[in-house]
DNA sequence: TTGACATATGCCAATAAAAGCATGTAACGT
DNA sequence: ACGTTACATGCTTTTATTGGCATATGTCAA
């Protein structure tokens, strides 16, 4: 089978850097299609179907303002992620990472397996 | 073009839901690949490539005992996830929400337009 | 050494995601 | 009414990802 559908979650949605960068223009409030155009380079209608992906998984909104469009962030779509992550936090916040280096340093043996293949 | 590489970064790796449930076991501590098939129900040989994503990303670590290999959550690899999200977090923190409420009313006539297709 | 156990890899088929480009639809100006 | 602006949608092609199954690699035990 093919990968997971992307509209299906916000994971998945965030997961497209396009998708980030449209969400970081809208960081700076709202904007119609063609500002995001504009400042990310996209062609009008890749903007569009990211924007409806976005929408879809419910981490942007729309408002009509004539015939144009605005597009604001809505962060109530981030918040999956933002609790799945945070789930995670003390195993960075503590001091996990003395242990870090002890199980790296048993790690090392493993030669050229790491993360960069 | 298709989409952008799966070993590309977290946010990639994260979004697949198994693997997310694979980091939720390993959430409990260090794991052998036998405990997480087990576990997730996935079979050997998935699991195994899963883990080699989580690891190209850096957000597990393994470590060998023996013939098993111990895989563990390396938060760090975590953390540009965390950290762009949390560039979110005042627009659901702050009172934004009632401005919120306020637009939604003016999306509303919009219709089945909404974010559930 | 031979075989069982633990894990990684390779190959295949199926799926769908994303870009590109053309076109549809709706609103505005004149 | 007409053309233009703003945006959404449809279709096609390319490419990556995923599962399934077989198999390679490495380790332990007898």
């Amino acid at each position: 089978m093919a990968r997971a559908a992307t509209t299906a979650d916000a994971f998945n949605a965030v997961a497209e850097p396009r998708r980030r960068q449209i969400l970081d223009v809208l960081r700076g409030g709202e904007r119609p299609v063609g500002d995001l155009v504009v400042e990310t380079g996209l062609a009008q209608p890749q903007v569009s179907k990211h924007l409806r992906v976005l929408r879809e998984v419910g981490v942007v909104r729309v408002r009509e303002d004539g015939r144009r469009r605005l597009y604001r962030v809505d962060a109530r779509g981030l918040k999956p992620i933002h609790d799945w992550v945070a789930g995670y936090e003390d195993l960075w916040t503590e001091r996990f990472d003395a242990l870090d280096d002890v199980l790296d340093d048993l790690e090392r043996d493993e030669g050229a397996d790491g993360h960069a293949e």
